[in-house]
DNA sequence: GACGTTTTAGACAATGGCGTCTAGTTTTAC
DNA sequence: GTAAAACTAGACGCCATTGTCTAAAACGTC
C-alpha cells in the first residue's frame, strides 16, 4: 500500500519482528488512523485494509492504543531517518549557494514536509496531541526541534565563511523552513500533494527571499555575493 | 465559558436564534469537538458541559452531524469579522513602517491565527476536512484565501508608494504571514497560547526579515527607507 | 393564575465497536 | 512428514453512543 520496501524493514530501530504481516497491519493502521483519527478508526477496517483478520491484530498488540502508539513509532522512525538523509545533504559549498539551497529547500518539502509521512504526523499529533503528551513532545524533540537545531548549526557555518549575514541562528533556521513553506502550507493542510513544479517554484520563492534578507551584499565592486567572499 | 459577549449575538449572521441555551450549545459543542474531534464527541459531554440536556440540543438541531456544521459555521463567522477587523488596521502611513507592520503582525498572530478560534479552525479542517470538503473549502476562502489577497493589495499599495520593492505581491504576502508564524507555529499547534512578549517578539523578527527582503534600501546617503522615501 | 412553550431527566431500542474465545486452516520449521 | 506456530472466520458479551419517546417540571406571557 505503501512505500515500505524490503521485508527486512528497516535498520535497527524498536522491534521489526515478523515481517510481512506485521508491517501491512502497520500501514494499515496508520492509513486509517490518518482518515478518522483515533477514535473513529475501527480496529476491522484496519484488518480489512491490512488483508489481515483482525485477531492477527490482536496478537501482535494488545489493544487499539497499543497498535496506534506503534504505528506512529514507526511513522517517526522513518521520518527521523528521512530528516537525517536530508539535513546531509545541506549545501556546504559557498559557490552556487541560491541553487544549492533551492535544492535543499525542495528536498526538505518533498521529503520530510509535504510527503506522506510527514503530513501523517503533523495531522495526528494535532489530533491526538493532548492525548499522548509524551508521544508527542518526542516527536517535537526529534522532529521539528532537531530541524531548526541541526538547521540553524549549518546556517551558522555559512555564516562563518562570510556567505551569509545572520544575527539570530535560531529565528534564521525557523524563518527559513517557514518560508520554504509559505506557498505549500494550504495544499499540504488540505492533503494534496504538490507537483515537481510547485515544489521548484515555493523553494525557488523562499531562498530568494532568505538570501535578499540573509545573503552577503554586494560589494563596493558589485560583485555578487559568492565571488566576494572568495575575493575576502 | 468563552468569550462572547452579548447574548444578542454577533451582527447579522445565520441565525442567532433563541440565544441563551443555542449559543450555550455552540460553545460547548466547539469545545468537545475541538478537544475530542467529530468521532470521539459524544453528544452528552456535550451537552454536561452546556448545562443543558440532551433533548434540548435534539430540540436545536437535528443530529450531531447538523450541529457540527452549526458549530463550524459560527466561528467561521466570528473570524471572519475578526479578521476583516485586522485588515482594516493595516498601517497605511508609510513613516514608522518597521513598528506599524510589527504591531499588525502581532495583531494578526494574536486575533486570528493563535487565538481559540484560529487554532479550533484549523484543527478541525485537519481533523474532518475530508468527511465534509465543501465547509472548508469555504473556510479556505474566506480564512487563508482572503487574507493573502486582501495583505497582497495593502502591500502592493505601500510598493507603490516607494517604500517596499516587491516583485510578486501574493508570495510577498504568504511569505509576510509565515514569517509572522515562524516562531509560533510550534506553540499553536501544541494549544499553547503565546504571552504578549513571545507575540512582539515574533513579530519583530518576521517583519525585521521582512523588510531586509523588501524594504526599500537605504540611498546612497545612508539615510533610512522612509526618509529616503519622503524625501524622494 | 392559567396556558403554551421549552426544558429536563431518564428510560428505551438499535447500532456498532472492542476485545475474547473457539475451532478449523494454513504456514513454517525441522 | 510431522509438530508447532501463526492465521482465519465467526460468534460472543460488553459497553458506549445515538436518537426517540414520555411524563413531569420550569418558564414566560397575557
Amino acid at each position: 500500500m505503501k512505500d515500505r520496501m524490503t521485508p527486512a524493514g528497516m535498520a535497527g530501530h524498536t522491534q521489526r519482528g515478523q515481517c510481512a504481516k506485521r508491517m501491512s497491519i502497520l500501514d494499515a493502521a496508520a492509513d486509517v488512523f490518518c482518515r478518522q483519527g483515533f477514535a473513529g478508526a475501527s480496529i476491522d477496517e484496519i484488518a480489512a485494509v491490512a488483508c489481515v483478520s483482525r485477531q492477527t491484530i490482536y496478537n501482535h498488540y494488545r489493544e487499539k492504543e497499543t497498535l496506534f502508539v506503534a504505528v506512529v513509532e514507526d511513522v517517526m522512525n522513518r521520518a527521523n531517518a528521512m530528516l537525517f538523509s536530508v539535513l546531509s545533504s545541506f549545501p556546504e559549498k559557498a559557490d552556487n549557494l541560491e541553487d544549492g539551497l533551492t535544492e535543499f529547500a525542495v528536498r526538505l518539502n518533498k521529503n520530510c514536509i509535504c510527503n506522506h509521512d510527514g503530513k501523517f504526523l503533523r495531522k495526528l499529533v494535532q489530533t491526538e496531541g493532548e492525548r499522548y503528551p509524551h508521544l508527542f513532545e518526542s516527536w517535537r524533540q526529534q522532529g521539528p526541534g532537531k530541524l531548526t537545531t541541526a538547521l540553524s548549526a549549518l546556517l551558522a557555518r555559512l555564516a562563518h565563511k562570510g556567505v551569509l549575514v545572520i544575527d539570530d541562528f535560531d529565528v534564521a533556521a525557523r524563518q527559513f523552513v517557514a518560508l520554504a513553506n509559505a506557498d505549500l502550507q494550504m495544499m499540504t493542510l488540505f492533503g494534496e500533494t504538490p507537483t515537481d513544479e510547485e515544489l521548484d517554484k515555493a523553494a525557488r520563492n523562499a531562498v530568494r527571499t532568505f538570501l535578499k534578507a540573509y545573503g552577503r551584499p554586494a560589494d563596493k565592486a558589485g560583485r555578487p555575493p559568492e565571488l566576494a567572499a572568495i575575493a575576502g
